[in-house]
DNA sequence: CGCGATATTGAGGCTGCTCAAGCCTTGTGG
DNA sequence: CCACAAGGCTTGAGCAGCCTCAATATCGCG
């Protein structure tokens, strides 16, 4: 189905023989701009290789999902480039997002049986795509990408628990505060976490409806917090998918945390 | 100092010659509790013996701290039993309790620098801690224990994501009646997640001021709440830290979730 | 230009917070 | 065994922040 559908580059690549399919795809991660920052970063190049051989580029359109909460995990993924949405449905029908998946950010549930989540790209993106099952086989037998794994997992962990926090303790003019700049930081080139090239002028990859969903507000309020900040000078919004950052230090005291 | 001193176990222990050290605590580990749920599980009886040699018992009392936020992530931990918290401080001084840890779970930050939030026992607690730079290197060499890491960390993961849907979503008594649902089921005896054998009385491992860390409430909104279940029937609350499950199901709607 | 989707702005209400008083439990000392 | 104190919990009153509902404005695309 739509989610398993091969995007056009890898149709192509997969029309030729076998040795030019492999050479093919060791090109794809040998030119991955993400191929020392992704979990495959420290894979030998015949592990490249053969990891090549169960992994397929997929192009996302903004908006496309990539897997349905509760299906069986059949997919997971490496993000190459583009932003994606983890979120899931609240019994009421309104939407928690839980979390936001950057370039070179890995993607799915390895080792469990459903997908706990929906994924769905908030930008056109590429990435990565690997069956599980086979992407599990792969992993047991390769510990350093499995250690590679493990490490993006812990950190992401690491990084759900703030969230958490800022959820549960912050108001609405703190969360505002922390998401801009955490998104000023996590879209900036490098991706490195060192805040000195983070981003003045940011494209906001999200909806308004979509930020009040990260930040367990409503599109009311999120759009009132923007227009304090710029009323008092701390950002301007050009367009409604802009932003930049005026007075990042001020910006930081209102997010406290 | 306190966080690295052992426990009067380890310490008889480490008072005999070599061969008795592995012995003795080769013995601790094939009459642990948690053998076949903690990570040591599917390790052979070598690898064990190994793990044994770095491994330390650790008895906490209800109230002590394991490790310090902040700290250089010096131990990591396996949990035998009892509850244990991680929390960690807002910048104006409140709590947010990140999230709690069972009988089996795995605790701390390994191959990562700082330990990012505080961990302190709610109960009178056994652990069986590990200098994390030695517990590292053993992971390495042992890829099945970093699997059954990895596996853990995944579905830490994936709890933690819930709960931030807590957070974020919903009400006052929503939150509770999930708290209390799930308190009945990470407490009972198999700790397999069936919800079959969840426990109608619980022995509250929480004040109600910690309830409201985790739930980011206030005291009184907890109390309150937990009032109006009573009223309602759906619970009894004979003592303080005693709370016993009257209608399971009228729970569970009010739960949403 | 005009339509639909998205965002902004306003008014009013409700949930949960703050502040405050009183109660119950537990432990200590006489 | 009782008196008292201290800490934790409950309950109440009032308020603030955010949500809801509604009207209007703006953007983006045909």
């Amino acid at each position: 189905m739509a989610a398993l559908a091969l995007g056009p580059a890898a149709d192509t690549v997969y029309g030729g023989d076998m040795d030019i399919i492999a050479t093919r795809l060791s090109d794809f991660c040998h030119s991955c701009s993400v191929r020392n920052r992704a979990i495959c970063g420290g894979l030998h190049d015949d592990e490249i290789a053969l990891l090549n051989n169960i992994g397929r580029r997929r192009t996302l359109r903004a908006g496309e999902q990539l897997s349905w909460e509760g299906d069986e995990a059949v997919l997971v993924a490496n993000v190459i480039d583009g932003v994606l949405k983890l979120s899931t449905l609240t019994s009421d029908g309104r939407e928690q997002i839980l979390g936001l998946s950057y370039s070179s950010d890995f993607l799915g549930r390895p080792f469990g049986q459903t997908t706990p989540y929906d994924v769905e790209a908030l930008t056109d993106a590429q990435v990565c795509v690997f069956q599980r099952a086979e992407f599990d086989r792969f992993a047991r037998e390769h510990p350093q990408l499995e250690h590679k794994l493990l490490e993006r997992t812990l950190t992401e962990l690491d990084r759900t628990r703030k969230w958490m926090l800022m959820l549960g303790r912050m108001n609405a003019e703190q969360k505002l505060a922390s998401f801009l700049l955490e998104l000023s930081s996590r879209l900036a080139p490098g991706d490195c976490s060192s805040d000195d090239d983070a981003l003045q002028s940011i494209e906001l990859p999200l909806s308004r409806q979509q930020i009040a969903d990260v930040l367990g507000l409503t599109i009311e309020t999120v759009s009132r917090q923007i227009a304090k900040f710029r009323r008092d000078g701390l950002i301007d919004a050009p367009s409604r998918r802009q932003v930049t950052i005026l007075d990042r230090e001020k910006l930081e005291d209102r997010a406290v945390c």
